[in-house]
DNA sequence: GCGACAG
DNA sequence: ATCTTGTCGC
C-alpha cells in the first residue's frame, strides 16, 4: 500500500498500465501525490535544471531518451545520458507520460549527480486529469519538476504582449492551468505549467532564464538533439 | 455523432 | 513525434 506522500518508482514501473483505462487509473491514484506547496528553486540558483526528450522509431519499435544537466546559473552543459529502450506504450492525448517515462527515468539514472529541476516537454498541471508528464515524473522521481510545451493542447489563453517575459493565462475554463510564455519578442509563446514541487511563477521565471537565446529552453534543446543522436545510432 | 487532441 | 529541400532573412 502507498504511505501518504510516498511512492514507489520500483513499484510502478512494475505495474505499468496495459491499457488507456489502466493508465488512467494510475493518473488518477498518483495525482494526490503531487506537491504544489514549495516555491521551488530561483532562477539562477546553485544546481542543475536537466532537460528530457525523448524520440521514437516506430518502425524499430525503439525509443531514445536523454537528460542532459545544465549549470542553473550558466546554463553551460555539466552531464548528459541517454538511454534506448522498446515502445511501452501507445500515443494518446492525456497518456503520453505512460509513453516517455520508462525510459526517460533509465537516462535520468545514468546521470552522475542528481538534478535539482527537470524540464519536460508537455505538461504538468495544465492537463484533462491535472497529472500531466511533468507531475508524473515529479512525482515519481520526488523532484522539481516544471512542463514546458510548444503548443496549448486542449487549453484556452489570449496571446502575451509581444515583449520577452510577458504571460497570459492558460485556461481549462476559468481555471488556469498553466501560461503562455513570450520567450523572444515577436516570437510565439511556449506554454508553461508546474509540475512537482514548484509554483507557477517560479517555473515561468526558471524557463525564462533557459530560454535566453531561442524561443524552448536550452535544456530542451540539447536534450533534443541528444536523444535524436542517440536514436540513429542505436 | 463531430471535432480537438502535449509528444 | 515523424515524413522532408530549398529558401527567405538577419
Amino acid at each position: 500500500m502507498d504511505t501518504p506522500g510516498t511512492i514507489s518508482c520500483d513499484d510502478e514501473l512494475r505495474n505499468w498500465p496495459a491499457g488507456e483505462d489502466q493508465a488512467r487509473a494510475v493518473q488518477d491514484r498518483l495525482r494526490p501525490h503531487v506537491r504544489l506547496d514549495e516555491p521551488g528553486p530561483e532562477p539562477g540558483f546553485e544546481g542543475t535544471v536537466v532537460g528530457v526528450d525523448v524520440a521514437y522509431d516506430d518502425a524499430r519499435d525503439v525509443v531514445a531518451a536523454a537528460a542532459v544537466a545544465l549549470d542553473a546559473r550558466t546554463r553551460a552543459v555539466v552531464d548528459e545520458a541517454t538511454a534506448v529502450g522498446q515502445i511501452s506504450f501507445p500515443y494518446v492525448p492525456g497518456l503520453l507520460a505512460f509513453r516517455e517515462i520508462p525510459t526517460v527515468l533509465d537516462a535520468l539514472a545514468r546521470l552522475t549527480r542528481t538534478p535539482d529541476l527537470v524540464v519536460c516537454d508537455g505538461y504538468g498541471l495544465a492537463h484533462p486529469r491535472r497529472f500531466g508528464l511533468a507531475s508524473h515524473l515529479g512525482v515519481l522521481t520526488g523532484l522539481p519538476t516544471i512542463g514546458v510545451a510548444k503548443n496549448p493542447f486542449t487549453f484556452h489563453y489570449a496571446l502575451p504582449g509581444p515583449d520577452r517575459g510577458a504571460t497570459s493565462p492558460l485556461l481549462d475554463g476559468t481555471e488556469e492551468v498553466g501560461r503562455a510564455l513570450r520567450t523572444q519578442r515577436g516570437v510565439k509563446p511556449v506554454f508553461v505549467s508546474v509540475g512537482h514541487r514548484i509554483d507557477l511563477d517560479r517555473a515561468c521565471a526558471q524557463t525564462l532564464h533557459l530560454a535566453a537565446h531561442y524561443r524552448l529552453p536550452e535544456t530542451t534543446r540539447a536534450a533534443d538533439a541528444l536523444c535524436r543522436r542517440a536514436l540513429a545510432d542505436a
